[in-house]
DNA sequence: CTGGCTTTGTGAAAACGTGCACAAACGATT
DNA sequence: AATCGTTTGTGCACGTTTTCACAAAGCCAG
């Protein structure tokens, strides 16, 4: 028997996924279906059965030929790959337009990401409340990342401002940073960091726009052939 | 010469770096840098240097050897290959927290993509202004997307209105979407869709940070061979 | 013009990700 | 127990992306 060589690690792509697959098998288990095939799930998910087999496989042989997967038991199984066991408190570098919308939204501690403090430069915000959380100085960050022992950040400040932000929130030991902004930013080795640049997922979109147009207009005859697929970015869905 | 003339396919990977040397060419250019090697490039983009050329390689050859490439240029080439030559107007569905955050975010009008619209299906918001535009209900979208020859529809309503979404910006002619809700969304051959899940990207980093921790209590000095992970189960390989 | 130095552009190899196709495993049925 | 229909788990082939490595091309000094 050949084991694992380190831990077994799961490539990045699956990882990108099973949070969907998570969503749904929870969906699901609030409908009351107690199983599912990887084709079921791959429909809701929008992608390709094979695919969602070996997602699932990385985790472990959990399915029942014949039969599917306990969707309760992936559930627990998901997110217990993924460390969603327990919250994780997450704290906000910005409080601008975009930091209140993120620490308003919902979507954030309804998944297990509660806002564990924001805080801003801008002594003007310090003492606002968004979001129930009531905005502190910056240079309070270490007093709010260790009263709650946080170890992810996000950067909402402006771009100007991120690598700032980035190096106060490694020097008070946060690991883990998801960048808003549309810089990038410098961290030490070891430390993760995720970003979401919302003009650049625009800009994709508009490269797709400008390839579809330029296609009509280059020729009225081969739309039928799969030529002006335009696939999707990343974690798209397209029929 | 008769070089970039047919419309030669941009890998996906590519598309999605572009906008990110374009942002950095553009900043480089406002601080009166006129000429930049791939490797300067790189460093910046924190990518490696033969992905930045063979990146740029795809837009026809505007390098010089020896020199590098002028910036000035290269932004134009960018700009024109993504389809950055004229803005973009978008029309956003969805006028709650999200919606309202995304009209007044700066960052998309200022990079080419100003909200020419937004609509919600709530009453009780039509008519109030966010970020200088008009919230419009949704049985109006029609007029709105036509007024300004809209294609690029943003959805920013909860995960169960996002389907409904994506229909009505699919029948008034809308051809790319971005999705902010957590639910996959069918659309007809032809539509681009983006997605952006920012529980995704915490659940990502969350992944990470187990990783880590696991590491870390799993051994001190053995980083290769099989771990014993904390209540992990047998798993073996058999073929 | 020649030689030295720099940097591009790109073949070729390696690494990674996807999807097909099928044996193995399972429940159900008889 | 044997058979049948279903669905998993994965080997394999294929496509895409990254990285390496180097000849070709340009600039400059002498």
């Amino acid at each position: 028997m050949a084991v694992q060589r380190s831990r077994r690690r799961i490539p990045e792509a699956t990882v990108a996924r099973l949070p969907v697959y998570l969503r749904i098998l929870g969906e699901q288990f609030d409908l009351g279906v107690g199983n599912m095939s990887s084709e079921e799930l791959a429909d809701l998910a929008g992608v390709n059965a094979a695919k969602v087999r070996k997602d699932l496989s990385y985790l472990g042989s959990y399915g029942t030929r014949g039969v599917g997967y306990d969707v309760e038991f992936l559930v627990y199984q998901i997110r217990r790959e993924l460390g969603l066991t327990h919250d994780w408190p997450v704290v906000i570098v910005g409080a601008g337009n975009l930091g209140q919308a993120l620490a308003g939204y919902n979507g954030f501690g309804d998944r297990g990401f509660p806002v564990g403090g924001i805080v801003d430069i801008d002594d003007a915000k310090v003492g606002s409340v968004v979001g129930g959380v009531r905005v502190r100085h910056l240079d309070e960050i270490k007093q709010v990342v260790q009263a709650r022992n946080i170890s992810i950040g996000v950067i909402a400040t402006p771009g100007a401002a991120a690598q700032d932000a980035a190096d106060s929130l490694v020097a008070v030991g946060v690991t883990s940073i998801l960048n808003f902004t549309p810089t990038v930013i410098n961290v030490p080795h070891g430390i993760s960091v995720g970003k979401v640049d919302l003009a650049v997922e625009l800009q994709i979109l508009a490269y797709h726009e400008q390839r579809r147009i330029n296609a009509a207009q280059g020729s009225g005859v081969q739309s039928l052939t799969g030529l002006s697929i335009p696939g999707e970015s990343r974690r798209g869905a397209s029929a």
